[in-house]
DNA sequence: TTAATAGTGTCTTTAAGACAGTATGTC
DNA sequence: GACATACTGTCTTAAAGACACTATTAA
């Protein structure tokens, strides 16, 4: 399918090549991350027909539709899963004129991080990739695979220093949930002590009263305190530097 | 790049232009800091003619020139100083609809960081404004003070777990330039003996054998060692916390 | 000598980390 | 009771910070 026609927003000789670009190829695309089922950080993406090579949620904006970028993003995100993100940032812009061969094109990455959600929240095409040693175990279509470890080194990053790890998890989670969120994206995790620390010597959880059983001792199971103003740490981990 | 085909989801009326946006208008802006003379932080832009709002410098892909949007950025950066950037990372990537009267927009927001330069390295129409209270000093024109006030809300966090501070002074200071870089930017310092013990205990720095003199103790004169791996620190100053 | 800033010694504080030990459930 | 995992106690370590002290120059 070819491009809609390009709006020039200056007049252009016509003997004369674009010397000044107004515009490119603009697309907004999403890296959504949650923990899969398997215990592994997944990423979402859109496949169809089958066989093809999966890719991110992305889309252009709808001038009509998105007031702003944001707005664009978190409509990809609508369209492949009802599942809401608890956790939404702007990764990076990423422009050249190499990454499409019509020319110059634009892309603004965002990130989000998904609840563990069930598979009936996941609209047709809509499917979740493994992220196995930093990268999806399916190679994406075009330069997706790149985006993707562009929004993991941000997540690797951040999860040491903020309550990231929680937005990964259900609304009811243990310590050793943390934990696992570490192990499975840094393939380390910080001991349990310092987890402790961290997250019970503020206010950012509260206990629910709840526990977890299995055939062991049972564990508490905390949510997030939605008053706290906590979101940052001063330090990172050392033992999950990379 | 992801040109996925592209999908209208609402009907389009004959007499209504764009539904779906390929592309918008795009400019790539830039915050570039110095250590004024003064001892003030501040921002290059450029004035013309003068009794305008100065702006930030800016400009729009050109397409032959520019490989990438860094490209881009450092272009505009060129345009106003021949004094070379020491630090360049992108900010953020703003879009809407309200910022220009002609409808969506998007900006590609860069900063960087210079050292102090003489006043011949500019060009005519640049200007340094100065930084008060975290905002320029003299209103800037469209939303560039927000823009100004985005890539400070970085530097203010960066500068306090970074070799950053060392960006924006001469190729030869003292460890009390550094504590001053953080007096300017955030009001507040480190005590020196924290600082003496992040940058020394590290391989940052390289004693260059000279001393900087004054009326009382002269001050050991260092450079940034180019070997040095050394660029984040694991802690922020306490101190220093907004 | 004094003023002024550079730099050191040392104790406290804070949070991470190591590691051994205790607690509490299922089977 | 065995087991598995949850949780605690306590000592060590690393780096920030407080603060008093010494050092070195110009004038």
């Amino acid at each position: 399918m070819s491009p809609p026609p390009i709006k020039r927003h200056q007049p252009i000789k016509s003997h004369q090549p674009i010397k000044s670009l107004n515009t490119a190829l603009i697309s907004v695309d999403l890296v959504a991350f949650q923990l899969g089922e398997n215990n592994r950080l997944q990423v979402l993406a859109h496949q169809s027909p089958e066989n093809t090579p999966p890719q991110l949620p992305a889309g252009r904006i709808e001038p009509e539709r998105d007031h702003c970028l944001e707005d664009t993003a978190k409509r990809q995100l609508g369209r492949l899963t009802a599942n809401p993100a608890t956790y939404f940032e702007q990764v990076i812009t990423i422009g050249d004129n190499q990454r499409d061969s019509r020319g110059w094109s634009l892309t603004v990455v965002y990130y989000v991080l998904l609840r563990p959600g069930n598979e009936q929240s996941l609209q047709t095409g809509a499917v979740w990739i493994d992220i196995v040693n930093g990268q999806p175990a399916i190679t994406l279509a075009y330069d997706h695979n790149q985006l993707v470890m562009e929004a993991m080194d941000r997540l690797k990053n951040k999860i040491q220093y903020s309550a990231l790890p929680v937005y990964l998890l259900p609304t009811e989670f243990t310590l050793s949930d943390i934990q696992n969120v570490f192990s499975v994206i840094l393939d380390k995790a910080p001991p349990m002590r310092s987890i402790r620390n961290r997250f019970l010597n503020c206010d950012l959880l509260e206990d629910t009263g709840k526990k977890r059983y299995g055939s062991n001792r049972p564990a508490t199971l905390y949510q997030t305190n939605r008053q706290s103003e906590t979101w940052l740490f001063d330090r990172l981990y050392l033992t999950t530097k990379v």
